[in-house]
RNA sequence: GGCCCCAUCGUCUAGCCUGGUCCAGGACACCUCCCUUUCAAGGAGGACACAUGGGUUCGAAUCCCAUUGGGGUCACCA
């Protein structure tokens, strides 16, 4: 057979928290590269690190790449996604794969057992720093053991790590989006392929299951870039094929810092801080824990405990994880999209497509070399472009699911018909699908239970001449004798009132009602307000808010 | 610090490979005005970039070198 080996992508990520926007956009790539050429594309999960993998982040995982759009060919068996010849894929049940090729090495004399505890190495790592030298590990730096010698250390139980013997020369990596970059002799030591506890590295684990899993090409961020020296030379003592590599560029914070869970810590202490929190509030988190993150700027809480804490006191955290922007409201393909543009782009102007286009048109040239700053802004844009022009019946369904998702309670409180006016009143100013639940709480809380802003009554109520508090009881007696309570019967009883009263000055009259119905001074236009708490709850907040007027009227 | 990589508006980027059509295009953000029923949205304008210095060339954002700046990496984490 001489027809080329058909592509296959392989995204790797270790479930340990959640799936990061920079994951996901590697994850796209990847799916996007082998899909659109007629190729496989495998999710594998690197949990190599007992300690900090967990099955639910497995899930986690699988659920934001569904969530995304991307589907596997390969990999953990997930809403109908993966399976496949090459299993397992989770790197955690394939042990003896990884000795069967690390016995070979061993064997071969092409790595060998290394005895340094975790002190030592720290100590000869501090001892290089001061003289000023990078550290690098090689053989020689063991005192010299013979076979048997290390056998019966290897008997006596010492902890022993495999390191490999790496060949001293000069290796170049040839990259399909950085061109080709010689790293040399020297710099590349010996690193460590199998640890004590008996998991392979990364590094190792990596190298054996892209060539068994028949990986082609390997596009993963930047920051693995001289890991790729290493991947080189293990495959060449392997006898492996070399796959071809991408290097993606990093995703930042506009500020030039790395996206992480730590941007989140920050704006909650900052949020906490501006609003005098001391103490946490019941079910967010256990006080002790919390006084102790409190002190130590350098602790981070966990996210369950951190969206729990931001909610209640109703501090917007950044998002970083793909459920995150989930959570916020944001359209998946739209995240597809933005991401996308990220670090590639289709060419010329166009900067609106879908994973469909992506999947058709992505290619390496075409990827960009720089690392790129997250702009939120420019996201939220697209998204609200987005929303703004799908048909209402969608987005009444996307808000629905979006609500019985993450807003229950909200959704319980509403009749389907107020809902829907809602859906109505907010779809064209809406910019997520979160929007409309943050900004509209004054219609879920109990009439007498609606909190005036102090701001809006001395402003709207008690200014203006004649005071809002005058238009207010005008209307009061204009609405009490209203039946129809549709959109239009209402702009029909007060359109003529801001005629006569305000010299056809709508705002002057809308905005003394809108206190007295939302407590605010920010609510959908006024007629949809109106009509969705319809003319009990209307006309009651009304009355409750007139009672609380000076007696000057 | 060693090694590797990179360098166009505030941001994401097009153009660069195959020098002239680029006094550099688009998008988001920003500014001004208009509209307006609050908040948004919308309409019309506007400001804004080839990091610097040397070459090569008739001609350079595009090619070469240096400087500066940025990033990555130097783990029994991936």
């Amino acid at each position: 057979m001489t027809a080329p080996a058909s592509i296959k992508t392989r995204f790797a990520p270790s479930p340990s928290g959640h799936l990061h926007v920079g994951g996901a956009r590697t994850a796209l790539f990847c799916w996007a590269y082998a899909k659109g050429r007629g190729g496989t594309f495998i999710l594998r999960i690197e949990d190599t690190d007992q300690k900090r993998s967990s099955d639910a982040a497995s899930i986690g995982f699988a659920k934001d790449l569904r969530w995304l759009g991307i589907d596997w060919d390969e990999g953990p068996e997930f809403e109908g996604c993966g399976g496949g010849p090459n299993g397992s894929y989770f790197q955690s049940q394939r042990l003896p794969i990884y000795e069967k090729h690390l016995r070979a090495l061993l064997d071969s004399g092409k790595a060998y057992y290394a005895f340094e505890t975790t002190e030592e190495l720290a100590a000869l790592r501090d001892a290089a720093k001061r003289e000023n030298r990078p550290f690098r590990y090689t053989a020689s730096l063991a005192p010299a053991r013979s076979e048997a010698e290390v056998a019966a250390l290897r008997e006596s139980g010492k902890p022993a790590v495999i390191r490999f013997r790496t060949p001293p020369a000069a290796i170049t990596i040839e990259d399909e989006i950085l061109g080709s970059a010689t790293i040399p002799a020297g710099e590349t030591d010996d690193f460590v392929i199998c640890k004590a506890d008996g998991f392979p590295t990364y590094h190792f684990a990596v190298v054996v299951d892209d060539e068994l899993m028949g990986v082609t090409h390997v596009l993963r961020a930047q920051e693995h870039f001289n890991n790729s020296a290493k991947h080189i030379v293990l495959q060449d003592a392997l006898g492996f094929r070399r796959p071809i590599y991408g290097h993606l560029p990093l995703i930042f914070n506009p500020d030039g810092s790395k996206m992480s869970k730590r941007d989140k810590d920050k704006v909650l202490r900052k949020g906490l801080a501006e609003k005098g929190v001391s103490a946490p509030p019941d079910g967010t988190v256990d006080p002790a824990r919390f006084a102790a993150w409190l002190k130590d700027k350098t602790t981070q809480l966990e996210l369950e405990e951190s969206t729990a804490l931001a909610a209640h006191f109703g501090i917007t955290l950044p998002e970083i994880n793909v459920d995150d922007f989930r959570r916020s409201g944001y359209l998946p393909e739209v995240l597809c999209n933005f991401l996308s543009l990220n670090g590639w782009s289709p060419g010329g102007d166009l900067e609106k497509f879908d994973n469909e286009f992506l999947r058709t048109h992505f290619d390496l040239p075409r990827v960009v070399k720089t690392p790129a700053k997250f702009d939120r802004a420019k996201l939220l844009s697209f998204n609200m472009t987005a929303i703004t022009t799908m048909p209402r019946d969608e987005f009444v369904r996307k808000v629905a699911a979006h609500g019985a998702a993450f807003h229950p309670r909200f959704m319980e409180k509403l009749s389907e018909g107020q809902f829907r006016g809602l859906c109505d009143a907010s779809h064209e100013r809406s910019k997520t699908l979160d929007d409309l639940f943050r900004t509209n709480g004054f219609l879920t809380v109990a009439d007498d239970a609606l909190l005036i802003d102090p701001k809006a009554v001395k402003k709207v109520l008690e200014g203006g001449s004649p005071t809002g508090y005058e238009h207010l009881k005008a209307l009061r007696e204009r609405l009490g004798a209203t039946d129809d309570w549709s959109v239009a019967g209402l702009e029909a009883a007060i359109k003529p009132y801001a005629e006569s009263a305000a010299g056809g000055n709508l705002g002057t009259v809308a905005q003394p009602l809108r206190v007295a119905l939302s407590g605010g001074t920010v609510s959908p236009p006024i007629f949809d307000t109106l009509a969705i708490l319809g003319k009990a709850s209307a006309t009651k907040r009304i009355d409750l808010c007139l009672a609380h007027c000076p007696a000057t009227l």
